[in-house]
DNA sequence: CAGATTCCGTTCATAAATGCACAGGACGGT
DNA sequence: ACCGTCCTGTGCATTTATGAACGGAATCTG
């Protein structure tokens, strides 16, 4: 049973009785519903109409396809509403993606963001592994570093991550506070575990401090706070992560060329829906203030 | 939500997850799948799926559609599955009409046949006024007189309707038995009240005997009967009556010429059915063995 | 009873949907 | 790292479906 405009066409003749009628009803001319009709009666076999002078009266088999017929219409019109509301409004499932670092700001904004709107359903996803705009696995997604390239994303600048090169008390008292950039060299440090992390204040530290002085690395930036605050050795925290630790202090002033760019990226065919929109407004006035 | 078929290829494209899987599977250009997408997104204004290179992905919208239109091609292929079949079998509704008089003999033809063929509703019209067939408001209708010859009507001859010529005992106690078709005009008719009935045996009638001799006219067979039997006069009986009623004596041996034939009519859109040619069938064997 | 209306049904010109061929990109295996 | 495969996307030729016009039949109406 292919060829569903065939149906549609025989269900309008069954509702309204003549082929005239039905026509003007879809804005065809009749013969292309007389066509519709013929074709698909003999496609099942069977006549769906007697034909007579007065217009069309269906048979047990037209009585049925209009039955059928008239739910598939409700159900179309009713989901050709959703859609469309669903397209205009903002509601429905929100996907936010990022690093796992981010969710300390990301968290409260999209908590906020809920609360104004409250059909929205949030799903917040932080992992390991990039999640795919392009998969549909999520509708925002916050990246760091340089600008992404893909071709089928749309990319805004979104804040800078502040860094701070922080210690912990216990790692004060024991090898005390460096002087200055130069003393650094006499510190240890904790940092993220892949040697090919392309976030700025990891490269500044390769270049100001040896490979031997990390005596410590980890995934994930949790992994590294922890490592921090437990007195292993000075390392790169973002502010959010600072502040929610207690007995850290900031060994230096940050720098800006520490802090790495944060990217707003949604995929183009979701970019120009409301609800997308929203979001992302509401992400940059948090940003905004933030600083 | 005109346009059936975009949502059936979106359906497709939904289930299958490519466009390329859609188009194999419906038997068309992965082009009109695509061309079917678009049209039917921006006609929605939303997008029903996310575009990547390994395929096409639901977004919400088309998660939607996709389990709106699942329950629609399950309808379908059920509907599908009763026409076909319906027009296969011999079941549904069987609308048979006829002339009043014929009911003595088609009533126990149509109840065996419900009888072979359990899953036949029928329904048997007789009445007055004549039940058309180009409304759909009989499969079958038994006619008498002339051929009739409508355009869209399929007419087979069906048998003859045999008529006798019979008094009650009170009218031969009365007036005695006629010797010879000369001896008629010394009698008393009994006919159908309408002078212009075309009936073979009335003609004869009026050719044999003036219309003075026809002192009870009436309009139907069964109160013709019933003055009959009541000895108002001889009449023209089916042999189907004269058995059903006692004290009825035929005056004359039937003659050839009286019968008029019966046909089987059906509409030339239902007449291949499986359904209407088995019950003519039946009707034609039923026939023959009254003979 | 005759004109007017409203249907259906068919033929031919036209417009629209479809199929084809090719290009470009992503992914996986060797 | 390269090649093969599978996917999407687009311009062009063709088939297909559609629209316009006419004819015919039945019904309604005054």
């Amino acid at each position: 049973m292919d060829n569903w405009d065939e149906i549609r066409t025989a269900y309008q003749v069954a509702r309204v009785g003549t082929v005239s009628g039905a026509a003007a009803e879809m804005g065809v001319h009749h013969a292309t519903v007389i066509r519709h009709i013929d074709a698909l009666e003999a496609r099942l076999g069977v006549k769906l109409f007697q034909r007579h002078a007065r217009g069309y009266t269906t048979t047990e088999a037209g009585l049925d396809l209009l039955q059928v017929a008239q739910v598939t219409d409700d159900q179309f019109t009713q989901l050709a509403g959703r859609i469309k509301g669903q397209g205009a409004g903002v509601s429905g499932e929100l996907v936010v993606t990022s690093l796992g670092a981010l969710s300390q700001f990301l968290t409260p904004a999209l908590v906020s963001f809920q609360d104004t709107n409250p059909d929205i359903r949030v799903r917040y996803l932080t992992g390991d592994r990039l999640f795919r705009l392009e998969y549909g696995e999520a509708h925002v997604a916050i990246r760091a570093g340089t600008m992404p390239d893909q071709p089928d994303n749309v990319v805004q600048p979104f804040m800078n991550m502040r860094v701070k090169l922080v210690a912990s008390d216990a790692y004060i008292a024991k090898h005390g506070l460096p002087k200055d950039e130069a003393d650094l060299v006499n510190h240890w440090f904790v940092a993220q575990d892949s040697v090919t992390s392309r976030a700025p204040f990891n490269q500044w530290l390769r270049t100001v401090v040896g490979e031997d002085r990390i005596v410590f690395r980890t995934t994930g930036n949790r992994n590294i706070a922890r490592a921090v605050v437990a007195g292993a050795g000075i390392g790169f925290l973002s502010e959010f992560e600072v502040e929610c630790h207690e007995g850290l202090r900031e060994v230096f002033p940050s720098r800006d060329d520490w802090s790495g760019p944060l990217w707003l990226v949604t995929h183009v065919d979701l970019h120009r829906t409301p609800k997308v929109q929203a979001v992302l407004a509401h992400l940059k006035s948090a940003a905004a203030a933030q600083v």
